[in-house]
DNA sequence: GTGATTTTGTTATATAGTATAACTTTATCG
DNA sequence: CGATAAAGTTATACTATATAACAAAATCAC
């Protein structure tokens, strides 16, 4: 026997919001992840990046806490940014024991061409999705989950 | 000062739908782990009692596969399961390879009580979508990023 | 029918992500 | 001033996931 595929039944796991939340984001990180390979970004690095490119001065533990990274973890992510001279820290003068965290020139022109890669691996999901506006549907219901 | 929270521009993280998964998908997950933790149950136990209850004897590689687990990672989930009394593996006669799974007596009854703890957790994220439709929306949106 | 290949379950192991506790330095509060 | 809190760091543990190798049993090719 060939291609008889046992049929399963799945039950509530049909409709369980939890279930495809988490296939989905696995799709999408899997794909992130091929497209960033090359460039060597993990999901967490490229938020990072792009938090630091728009907020320039931000303490560690501001973008840690807006991307909901524990300021124990998020020191490695930093680490690696900033051996690869992507990103700095400088120490702040009016309280010495915050890092404001910047781009270094290398890292502007790394962000730009992390962006446009980006738009790439986003396209393929806004086409799969059915256009921008389906996209900004399902952005505005996993908003809703995070109330 | 008090209360004064840093403005943070998101850039593309606002629309992005790789970080609104992630985040979402950790909120609901948050809540499962919680709603399960006094029956012991993690989001993959959940959906391998669900699998069996509903497809009594279908092989291990079977429902690791229809769930998405390596067959490696399959076997110490199953062996929770069973050292718990909830499921057992049944010896094929045909195939004596294969490990049929089914539930024992007590897994049917603690599968009907997981079952209402999961209907809780799940109204939950349903009413925040704003009722079932929200849901069933959401549902076949997330089905189109598997495609 | 016999030898080669594949399938199933298993073990061992590595890696990544995440969570917690403790510590240092600096700032703030009483 | 002394106590307390905040920021960054280190060490560590735990979970999830991925890969390779293996034994037993079935299937395939000839």
């Amino acid at each position: 026997m060939s291609g008889d595929r046992t049929i399963i039944n799945y039950s509530v796991l049909d409709e369980a919001i939890g279930y495809h939340l988490r296939r989905a984001q696995l799709a999408v990180f899997q794909d992130f992840t091929e497209t960033f390979s090359e460039l060597g970004l993990r999901p967490a690095d490229f938020s990072v990046l792009l938090i630091i490119a728009h907020n320039p001065g931000l303490k560690q533990s501001e973008v840690a806490e807006a991307l909901g990274i524990q300021r124990a973890n998020f020191v490695a992510i930093i680490d690696g940014l900033q051996a690869r001279g992507l990103a700095e820290r400088r120490k702040s003068e009016e309280d010495r024991r915050v890092q404001a965290l910047h781009l270094t020139a290398q890292g502007e022109a790394f962000a730009k061409t992390m962006m446009t890669r980006w738009a790439e691996h986003e396209k393929r999901f806004v086409d799969k999705l059915g256009g921008e506006d389906a996209r900004d549907q399902l952005v505005q219901l996993l908003a809703r989950l995070m109330g």
